[in-house]
DNA sequence: GTTTTTATGTGACGATTTTCACAAAAAATG
DNA sequence: CATTTTTTGTGAAAATCGTCACATAAAAAC
């Protein structure tokens, strides 16, 4: 178990599967296991051995031929590369179904991710809500500059999210995470994320269809 | 504008782009443009203009050179390709905060798209739930069997998917947007798709943070 | 201690996806 | 009508990503 040697040219697609990764050493951990396979950890996440351990090559995570990896030892060093030592503050604005499902969210809490506080333009939705507080819109950007938040969560309707994200970019905000409907645009650096659920779903139904219809004509 | 030549071979990417291509495209419908080009659909979800011409061109969407692509025809193509024509019923098992807020999605009747009936253990959550209809998740079985439901959505803690899965297995379900944080085993053909909305979040402060250290360290 | 068995680590390969670049078509201009 | 301008369509190149295969190490078995 060696530090990581190279971290220019990392796999894009790798990095949600370390974060995969954790997710399924914690609970291995929990359960009193000290010692883990490439085979385990990719039948927990449904890839192949091979991608578990090009992964970690990328990373020069390093196991003992045959004796696979150390549980604790490679939490620590995933950890390490995902970087969540401190805590990360992170608030969420539009506080309808889907933000306050992402503010319940348990297991934030265990990563070092602490979701501060929401925010809303409808007064009937501030107050306390769930595990958060949940302040008026119109704070949110001192909120922001006070607490030096750089990660958002837009889940507001489309046609509201490119004014959100203004006021977070006014705010210093460094990444968002929007599941609003729209492609969004920053006038300055900021990494942004779309999780687009409508998308999603309609892709699905696609595969659905081309599996059914390929069935009947193979 | 032509009907497409080969179907087979397709760019699994290109899906989830002509879908967000009909979003656009239905607005630009709307707001009464008959042409558009290839510039015009890449800027509005972030994409170069090459890639939608190659997308277009893997489905054998023609248009005119210099006059871009007809609005209306563009879309009857795409649609046909989507396939989406005949209604799609969908049922959601798992009613707290996430799948209402599925439920709620304006749109998805625009695109053919029905959520017609929720489903949830929890007796609080049954009854009229928003847009829906929630019921006991001990009928879900019938309901799927009776309606003969292709599609479902889990939306309810990691422990409770699989079984939920199995149910909607037995009903002859063939595909599932999964959001529970936990890979689902099949034993029967099923398209599976995860969306994990921690991995997406934990995923997104990586990047942040690399390019906060990046800076740093260039 | 020798042999067998089991997992790792990684270079090479293959597959997939995106970008590039430019010929070709058609609208616009004069 | 000739020229210019703009935009498409796509083969070819480049980049990215995942898979394979096997040498290598070490535990296990005997």
């Amino acid at each position: 178990m060696n530090l990581p040697q190279r971290i220019s040219g990392v796999n894009k697609n790798s990095i949600p599967r370390l974060v995969q990764y954790r997710h399924v050493l914690k609970r291995i951990s929990d359960s009193g296991r000290i010692r883990v396979y490439s085979n385990d950890l990719a039948e927990a996440i449904g890839i192949t051995a091979a991608q578990v351990r090009k992964d970690f090559s990328l990373f020069g995570i390093i196991g003992k031929k045959r004796g696979g990896y150390d549980v604790h030892d490679l939490l620590v060093v995933i950890q390490k590369i995902l970087g969540f030592q401190q805590g990360q503050d992170v608030v969420i604005v539009g506080m309808g179904h889907l933000g306050t499902a992402l503010s319940n969210y348990k297991g934030f809490g265990e990563e070092g991710i602490c979701i501060k506080a929401g925010f809303d333009t409808d007064a009937d939705k501030c107050g306390t809500r769930g595990h958060i507080p949940v302040y008026p819109f119109s704070e949110c950007l001192k909120y922001i500059t006070d607490h030096h938040i750089k990660v958002g969560i837009i889940a507001v309707p489309a046609g509201a999210a490119q004014k959100v994200l203004n006021v977070m970019l006014l705010g210093g905000i460094e990444g968002v995470l929007n599941f609003a409907p729209v492609h969004l645009f920053a006038d300055q650096p900021c990494v942004i994320h779309d999780v687009n659920l409508m998308v999603e779903l309609e892709s699905l139904l696609y595969f659905v269809n081309a599996l059914n219809t390929r069935e009947h004509n193979p």
